[in-house]
DNA sequence: GGATAACCGAGACGGTACGTCCGGTCTTACC
DNA sequence: GGTAAGACCGGACGTACCGTCTCGGTTATCC
């Protein structure tokens, strides 16, 4: 799709998400613009304009590029046995991550530019949304078969029961997200739908 | 606030409600502009700007003055005694308004506009979210009176349970909303809190 | 032609054409850009745009405000009966005005502008080059009816004859523009005409 | 000055004139640029760079190319004796060339960015313009050996006053430019002279 | 019932950013 | 080492809207 990727400045991409980032984090979404983002990255609006179709597409890939260079990349979600126990380490990290400042601002803006822009949606589902849904998956079909969860349950109901609260709180809802949320949402999701 | 609200044209105020809803309906929120507002509505500018802060704003009235015209304007949730019964029967109708072509795009557009403006947010807690989070306070307080619902429960972390799978799946996710899933999502929330 | 010409403001249109005549003093005409002239006149670019078709058209118009600023403003060609004596007056003037720094640049400019640009050659031959050359005209025919010009001439001819040769050198020639050239010219040429 | 024309591949050099004519034939100069003609001529921007300081270099050669093929290629203005008749041979000539759609535009742009590019211009005066001049001159003084014209005319103003008002009308007037006019001109310049 | 003040439509204004085009330079791979 | 290809930084284009600011015209109170 890109024009030709392989004589692309690599210095110059890196620019540009760093300078996204920090854009965002500084002044908003909003008021980051394509044309300021070329400005801090000393670049000029064509490499922007020539390998990504919007502003919300170079934030997808700064993001992705952020948590890349991240040690504790997620390959799977533990598998202790304890499914409730598992669940509750997994989604204090992902309260973690909601509330560190460096990714919640993007993250936040990211997620509403997906709900406009159905390109990058597309993106958004394919390279970040998509795999982590994959992992929960994985984890909870594994429950299944363990006999912790029923096998006759709708896993996609269930994921959206277990993370959906969650989320909900970080984009809509004025309370806190705090690690012990985390725990009573797993606590009450799981005991939900085991029976 | 307002200059004198006694003078104002109620034509002027009526038709840039309906160009505001009409144009997110058909070009969306994101290319929808005061100018072409106002341009449509055959209305200054400055009408627009003397009467309300934001495009947001705009939109977060001609929302409220579109269900005001519904009949069944919501004063209570419904109390049979039996909660599960009670909460499908809400969150059906919660699902067929989410779905509803006239109100979802700009329920979308509101409710990612409110993650960037405060002062909208403030209006849309203060007029939309909260009246409507009171009622669903007490009737799960009525609840815990009945003895459905265990007295030490945290009715706010409740309300996340029950309702943020659903906002979550129609905001975030790509999965469908439907009348099934908004029970399945209630019996299982139930269940979970009832323990 | 204009939007609405009542409600122009006359501070941005003076601060415009001067800017234009200062700027293309400066770096020429080619380095001269519409966002230029808008800055250094303190003026959004649409308000140029809204009021001119061209950088061309802005040229022509900070010219003629130049020219009607100047006492001299020429109303009728001398005429004392004395055809060439009163050309070479009228010549040596054309050519001082052609070598003053203040309208050579952006005059030559405006020359070459109007070989690529017929609207903007329109409007000058309307308000620049036709009411001269009516003056010119009046001029010539003036003479044939005192007898010194043979009365079957063609005067158009007669015109690009006497000022021609002026005006090639002003663009084409690297030879000098002199009052002794305009005089030579007008004599060689009424000498020519009379035979 | 070129880095090294042995090297220099002709077919490139050939198809980027032809294609700069062709462009400025179909588009006009102003809409031509150098990436156009690169791409026209299937040529790198490079090669353009590499051998033409500018879009006006380019097309000098290029008409200087054209012109070659020509057969009639001037060597020597005619001089049978008859000044008049000879320079009225030459106007028409002249006149012919400067209304041949092939010519008219190229040498249009050329005439105006001659104006604004010093370089241009030298290139201009050496090659196309320098030659024809000396021709001109030659013609004039053999004319002056002969009687035909008086010794101490200034053969500069002459050229002017003879070439002028063709080229007058040619760049800068809206009257055409005709075989007839061409006569005439050289008549009455002429005889202007030869008082 | 005449003055007057606020609202209204219209739209010009100084700005910011858009997405595109092209200038002139540099880099890569090929021949 | 010249070439086709094309990425790069940069500057300007002409357009769309922003939010502010007059303009006249029209109500709708208040003296």
């Amino acid at each position: 799709m890109p024009p030709n990727a392989s004589r692309r400045s690599e210095r110059s991409r890196r620019a540009i998400l760093d300078s996204a980032l920090d854009l965002v984090g500084e002044v908003g979404y909003a008021r980051t613009s394509i044309e300021g983002i070329a400005a801090r990255a000393g670049v000029g609006k064509q490499t922007i304009y020539r390998w990504w179709p919007s502003k919300g597409a170079v934030l997808l890939d700064a993001l992705l590029a952020l948590s890349e260079g991240e040690e504790g990349e997620v390959e799977d979600l533990p598998d202790t046995g304890d499914l409730e126990a598992d669940l509750k380490l997994v989604m204090r990290a992902t309260v973690a991550e909601l509330t560190d400042p460096r990714y919640d601002a993007p993250m936040r803006a990211l997620a509403t530019e997906i709900l406009h822009d159905p390109a990058l949606r597309a993106q958004w589902s394919e390279r970040l949304d998509g795999p982590l849904r994959r992992l929960k998956e994985e984890r909870l079909r594994s429950a299944q078969a363990a006999g912790e969860l029923p096998g006759e349950l709708d896993i996609a109901l269930a994921i959206d029961l277990i993370w959906g609260p969650v989320f909900h709180r970080w984009l809509q809802s004025e309370a806190p997200l705090t690690a012990e949320f985390a725990d009573q949402v797993v606590a009450s999701a799981m005991h939900g739908l085991r029976g």
